[in-house]
This record gives structure tokens, sequence and C-alpha cells, in this order.
DNA sequence: TCGATTTAAATTGTATACAATCTAATTGTA
DNA sequence: TACAATTAGATTGTATACAATTTAAATCGA
């Protein structure tokens, strides 16, 4: 047995599935304007305002060399916008626009059309959910 | 229940955990002088040389966008070469130096080493493997 | 058989990711 | 309380992804 085998690969399943369901995204949020990642930080800050770029960044593990452009795609977009906090200058918080507030009714049926898009076993989708919070737990762990 | 609350989204943990395995691979492919995407197209290529950047492509489910320019590092790294074929200049063919092939030897212990870093139970992995590829297949199919 | 169509790569332009570094604000402490 | 550490963002540089377009080669069809 060939362990350089792509088949063999725990993770490529992980990076293609990743890369198909960010493809499948795309068409139900060019309506609204967002990219994939865009809309994952949209769904952070439709759930409470106020948030930090770091608070933001700690929910979808990305770091501030990443959010900054993003955010700032976003308040040009005119979604959002940047304050730096009067107590702590050193964070920004992230608060909705009009539009931002509106945009969220437009998204609230893509997850229910992205779920029909994949058509999946509903048994792999229950194997897969489980093993996926456990890895999750398992690697968010500091070890 | 918000249908556009972070944890309810299936597709994000499949975003996080992708990126977070392709950050346990970094350490392990940096002395090999790879990315993780460049060391997928070497496996790819250590399972069978002469192969197009097209069916590479269809392995990966990358296009010639992506693969051009990856491609072309590999080869001015010296671990492969980028041949038109004689019979159809419209393909190139890749073709493993001689230290590509060597570096094979170094890459073999990278899998078993990111499992270790996973943490997981070996049994457990089969299983998702298995869970994975199948939703793989399924979701590459022109539905 | 020759122009239209198809095909494989390459190119262009936009948008992430992320390590490494820098800057400014705050905090801890001798 | 100066001032060294720490912290949050911003910036820089490199490496993907991928849609859209272009180029060159091969094939198809009237």
């Amino acid at each position: 047995m060939n362990p350089l085998a792509l088949d063999e690969q725990l993770c490529f399943p992980f990076y293609a599935i990743s890369r198909e369901i960010t493809r499948r995204y795309r068409p139900l949020l060019e309506p609204l304007g967002l990219t994939y990642p865009q809309y994952l930080v949209m769904l952070v800050v439709w759930e409470e305002e106020g948030q930090s770029l770091k608070a933001i960044g700690e929910r979808l593990h990305l770091d501030s060399g990443t959010l900054t452009p993003l955010l700032k795609k976003l308040e040009a977009a005119d979604l959002l916008r940047r304050v730096r906090k009067p107590e702590d200058e050193r964070h920004i918080q992230i608060f909705l626009t009009d539009a931002g507030r509106a945009l969220r009714k437009q998204a609230e049926t893509v997850p229910l059309d992205l779920v029909r898009t994949l058509d999946v076993d509903e048994e792999d989708l229950q194997v897969v959910k489980a093993a996926l919070n456990r890895l999750v737990m398992k690697m968010s762990d500091p070890d």
C-alpha cells in the first residue's frame, strides 16, 4: 500500500469539498454581491453588532491580514462601518448600515438553497457531521 | 431557530477544517520546500509520469489558471519538467526530474506525521475518509 | 479542403489566506 | 511614573483559486 497515494490522503477530500462548496455558494451569493468569505463575515456581524475584528477573526479562524481588506471592501459596499472603539483605540468595532441590515432578509433563503444543491446521501451526511464535530473540537484545542 | 446562525451552517466546518489541515501540513512540508497544493500535485505526478496538466487538474479539481503557475514553480525548483506532447502540441506532459523522484522518499513519512498531529482514532479516520470520498465523487458529478 | 468549432494551456484580473513585520495604544511593573 | 512588554490592526509579500479571455493546435463538416 502506497502511503502517498492521493486516494489514501484524509486531508484531500476536505480541501476538495471545501472548494466545491464555495463554488456552489457563488451563484447563490452573486445576487447579494457577496463572496463566500464575505458572506461568513456578514453571518457573524448579523448575529451581533459592535464586535471587534479580533472577535470576528476568532469566530472564523481568520487573522487581520485577511479580515482588514475584506472588511474594508464590505465598508466600501456600504454594508457595514468600521469604527475605532473610544475606550480602547486599538480595537475597531463593526456596525451594520441600513443596507447591511436589509441584506439579511435577502440572505435568508441561501442556506436552504445551498443544501438543496448538495443532494447527498443522508447516511453519509450524519457520519460526516458527527465526525466533523469531533474533529473541530479536537483541532481547536491548542495541542 | 436562526437559519443564518454560523453554528447552523454545515459548510463552515469544511472551510475551517480544510484551512486548519493546511496549517498543520505547513511545518511538515516546509523541509521539503513544498506548499500543500504543490504537495498534492507531486502526489499525482509520483503516481504516474507523463500526465497532462488537464489530467492532473481533473484529479485535483484545479484548472489551468491555478496549475500553470504552480507547475512553473515546481519546474523552477527542478522537481519536474513541462514538455509539449509531440503528437498533440496543445497538451503539456509532466515528467519528474531526479530531484523530484528523490523527494518522494523524503515525503514518505508526511502522511503519518500529519495524522499524528490530528490526534484522532485511526479507525474513526478510515470511516470519515470513506464517507468524504463518496461525497467528493458525488459532488464532482455534473448534476 | 478550408473555414468553423473545439480543445488545452496560458494569461489577466480579482479575491482570498497567511506568515512576518510594523505601528500605535494600552498595560504591567520596577 | 518612565518604560519595557503586550495587544489589536494594518501592511507587505508570497501563494493559491477561479472566472473570463486569449492563443495556438487539432478536428469537424459542408
